[in-house]
DNA sequence: GCCCGAACTTAGCATTAGGGAT
DNA sequence: ATCCCTAATGCTAAGTTCGGGC
């Protein structure tokens, strides 16, 4: 078996057996009292046109219905569902009324959590069993549990930023549009009763059991393992070991493209000056995307001439770059850097006339081209990776001012904020919660509290000394106010690291880009439970990593 | 070489569960 | 015991990379 995964013959196993996939229940039309009205009529429709009704009255406290594209795209889907007659009442989305729609959801869910605690607790039970048969798989022997065992249920397709197919209604799946992977195609899963599946497939070359073809972009979908399966396991390592190798050989393609940046052919000097910003900034690669198909979102090789700027200090010694762009997820990357005056200067050739709004900063660079050139140095090395060395070096290194004989919380608040660090660098972030201003609030008249007790405490503590000095209760409020110091100490930790996460999301670099073994390492060294850094779910995930420190230290240090 | 689809990782948000406060 | 909030989990969209077909 090799390290990522892959049997020694480029297969990823030789056994591989399941019970396929779950798909949601059948629509239940609604009871003729909830219906829509049309230009304040009521509007009953009949099943088909009735369930994508649904799913939009489900939307209707999200901002996605106040958009034109989403609306429009949603009205023309809608039509394909509705009867001859529904299509040609309806054409207007906006004398249709979806309040008793949405009314009813609302009360359906809150019925549903008013349930008697039994009812909730049968339900939980079916739940298991169904996760008992449907979620896990047997792949060369051992039973594992699958990621995503229910197939997607319909409903309006919800880009994020601004996606031009937004709104559009994505298909309920059928057993007939779902191709199973199995070793054994004589003891497949049966499909459900009356159906048959598109396709039942041996590919020991994938890991995916089970894989459609959405219906919106018309990408494929798979069922695969979950993140404690020795495939996924193994595949994390090798991501981690890749990202290790590049450590040892960055100053030397460092060198090498710093070089480039002077290259008389222009391909050279993008790639180089690419790869700057890869290096020093974390940044994603930028493949090509079609933006009549897809949200306008850029990365590394695809930043166009509006999204970065020249600027420098007053004395011209010191050159900037400024970044401005939509990054993945429609995420904005805004960031000012100092940079090498030859980086500066090449950028500055990049946007010369004629280019223009619009026009590639890297014309003559691609994603491939650029991976090329890094798999010269070393097998397997793609813009990727410097993402994760990048984000994994910067957490040691910011781990190393952890204070030694701190307690537990200040320790700890010190990996939050190496964590932080990284998140920042990787551009991770999240919307404030609408409660954030609320909790930070009660955070403060927590401490109040806390301060005034202990000012009550200390008065009462010194009133003692001086009057009766009745020994038990001098200790009993100095006790008292330890126990207070302490408690305020936290509550003040946990204000910062709650005020320092408000817009920054620590869970996706956590899981996505941090040798897990850096954390486990981290963990033993300073005596913090491994707890305190992983939840439940998190240490499985990680379980090969802490595994590796009992044997090993100093991962990231040689 | 280039284009495109397949496969797999990375991403933020919505929902749910469960643990502490009352 | 219940309620409420936070943390965990679920979900699925959006990236990157690879490899096959032309």
């Amino acid at each position: 078996m090799d390290v990522d995964g892959t049997l020694a013959d480029g297969k990823k196993w030789k056994e591989l057996s399941h019970h396929g996939v779950l798909f949601p229940p059948p629509y239940a039309p609604l009871k003729p009292t909830v219906h829509m009205l049309y230009d304040d009529e009521p509007c009953p429709l009949a099943p088909a046109a009735e369930e994508v009704a649904l799913f939009y009255a489900g939307m209707m406290k999200r901002d996605y219905v106040k958009h034109a594209v989403f609306n429009k795209n949603f009205m023309a889907d809608w039509k394909t569902q509705m009867s001859a007659a529904e299509k040609a009442k309806i054409t207007d989305l906006s004398k249709c009324d979806f309040s008793k729609m949405s009314a009813y959801l609302d009360a359906n869910s809150e019925a549903r959590k008013a349930r008697p605690k039994e009812e909730k607790e049968v339900e939980k039970i079916q739940k298991a069993a169904l996760k008992e048969k449907y979620g896990f798989a047997v792949i060369d022997g051992e039973r594992c549990a699958i990621g995503n065992y229910n197939v997607e249920p319909p409903g309006l397709f919800q880009g994020r930023g601004e996606h031009p197919k937004m709104g559009k209604l994505k298909a309920r799946l059928r057993p007939e549009d779902v191709t199973i992977n199995v070793s054994d195609r004589a003891s497949a899963p049966a499909p459900p009763p009356g159906t048959k599946w598109k396709e039942v497939v041996c590919k020991d070359d994938v890991t995916w059991l089970a894989a459609w073809t959405e219906n919106i972009a018309g990408n494929s979908k798979y069922v695969m393992l979950a993140a404690d399966s020795p495939l996924k396991q193994r595949a994390d390592l090798e991501k981690y070991e890749k990202a290790r190798r590049l450590k040892v050989l960055a100053p030397k393609i460092r060198e090498a493209y710093t070089q480039m940046l002077k290259s008389t052919q222009m391909v050279d000097r993008q790639k180089s000056t690419a790869l700057y910003f890869i290096d020093r900034l974390a940044l994603r690669a930028g493949g090509e995307k079609d933006t009549e198909e897809e949200a306008d979102t850029v990365g590394c090789c695809n930043l166009r001439f509006e999204h970065v700027f020249c600027e420098q200090s007053e004395d011209g010694e010191t050159k900037y770059i400024r970044f401005d762009f939509p990054g993945k997820d429609s995420i904005r990357y805004e960031n000012t850097v100092e940079v090498a005056v030859q980086v500066w200067k090449n950028i500055r050739i990049f946007k010369k006339e004629p280019k223009g709004p619009g026009d590639q900063l890297f014309d003559r660079l691609k994603v491939p081209e650029l991976n090329a050139y890094l798999k010269d140095f070393m097998p397997g090395l793609t813009a990727k990776v410097w993402r994760t060395y990048n984000a994994s070096i910067t957490l040691q290194e910011q781990l190393k001012s952890t204070p030694v004989d701190g307690a537990v919380e200040e320790k700890f608040l010190a990996y939050q904020r190496a964590n932080r660090a990284v998140a920042v660098l990787c551009n991770h972030q999240r919307g404030a919660s609408k409660q954030h201003g609320a909790q930070v609030e009660k955070m403060d008249e927590a401490l109040t509290d806390i301060k005034k007790q202990l000012k009550e405490s200390k008065k009462k503590l010194k009133e003692e000394k001086k009057g009766d000095k009745n020994a038990k209760k001098v200790e009993q409020l100095k006790k008292k106010i330890a126990g207070l110091e302490v408690r305020e100490k936290k509550k003040e930790i946990a204000k910062v690291d709650k005020e320092e996460n408000k817009t920054i999301a620590l869970s996706t670099s956590k899981l996505n880009y941090l040798d897990p073994r850096i954390s486990a390492q981290w963990c033993k060294m300073h005596n913090v439970p491994r707890s305190k850094v992983y939840n439940k779910t998190q240490q499985t995930k990680f379980k090969w990593a802490i595994a590796f420190i009992e044997y090993e230290t100093k991962i990231w240090e040689f």
